[in-house]
DNA sequence: ACTTTTAATGTAATATCGTAACAGTTTAAC
DNA sequence: GTTAAACTGTTACGATATTACATTAAAAGT
């Protein structure tokens, strides 16, 4: 019989409040910082807010449109800094499918990130099925292969995109 | 119980000749195009034979710097096409983890590609494990999501690799 | 055979994404 | 306070990919 426990799924809803994540992330920042002793600095902190702000994925050059506080443009490599940072603290992710970027919605959960693309609205949810990534671990393992890094991405239409047609 | 059965794994090994993969893929092409009537243009043999000659995946450019027959250099958007064309007929993969191209290893043989990316030898691989790709589908679906498309890289390091330290 | 339609090519320009290099500044550690 | 490490500012550039449009070649219809 096989392990049936509940997903631990995140999609966002469409009524969903973008502030309560923006908040919870800033505080789990702050805090993952203080306890590794690294720097949650200005552009740290602006970048992670733009990017929890949005349940759509966005490019760099997305986040370094909304950083010119000051009137100033910044250049590029701001923003990849600051991208670097955070997904090193596994505060943001990479999707290499549409080259962009989104807030993680489980932090602290140790996970390997499956994302859910929906490619009507634009979202991108979580799926984080430890089955699945079991499942790609033993057949990799299987096959001789050692496993150090998984990419899902799944690309298709969300539940309320489905409903509404 | 599960489901138990071999898994069709191709790793390329080292010793691989590479000439008979090129034939095959070229006639699988050949035949392919026949059946449904398009047309394999010079442009586009070209581009497959040249993937075709490398398990290791190639970047547009790279396959670019080889199509200077009659020492002209071509633009960009000739191998893009080229590469478009085959993707769409399952010949060519795109590993979106590398901005490169592979080579089909399991031509007509209805599979969800899931690719064994060696981070040393930088060789690529094909799982296509069908409890990999139901596995998704299911925990997908549970969450109610509708899956079009899957994209599995697993970054790792090969069985010969691994011999070899 | 000739016309029409569709598909593929040639060519130039440009958009988008990402990194290297290095000098200067701030912060933490001693 | 001095030193070492981390972060920032700035410039330049490299790598990847697409748009647009004129031209040519192939297939389909008559």
């Amino acid at each position: 019989m096989e392990d049936m426990e509940a997903l631990p799924v995140r999609f966002p809803s469409r009524q969903h409040n973008h502030s309560s994540c923006v908040n919870k992330l800033l505080g789990d920042a702050e805090e993952e910082c203080r306890r590794q002793k690294l720097r949650f600095t200005e552009h740290r902190r602006k970048v992670l807010e733009i990017i929890a702000s949005s349940h759509k994925p966005l490019g760099a050059y997305d986040i370094l449109e909304q950083m010119n506080f000051s009137g100033r443009r910044q250049a590029p490599v701001v923003a990849y800094r600051a991208l670097d940072f955070l997904i090193n603290l596994g505060l943001v992710h990479r999707l290499n499918s549409l080259n962009a970027f989104v807030a993680c919605m489980a932090v602290g959960e140790d996970h390997t990130a499956q994302f859910l693309i929906c490619r009507q609205c634009k979202n991108v949810g979580e799926l984080n099925s430890n089955r699945v990534s079991e499942r790609i671990e033993k057949d990799a393992v299987e096959a001789g292969f050692q496993v150090d890094q998984q990419l899902v991405e799944i690309i298709g239409i969300c539940y309320e995109c489905a409903e509404s047609g």
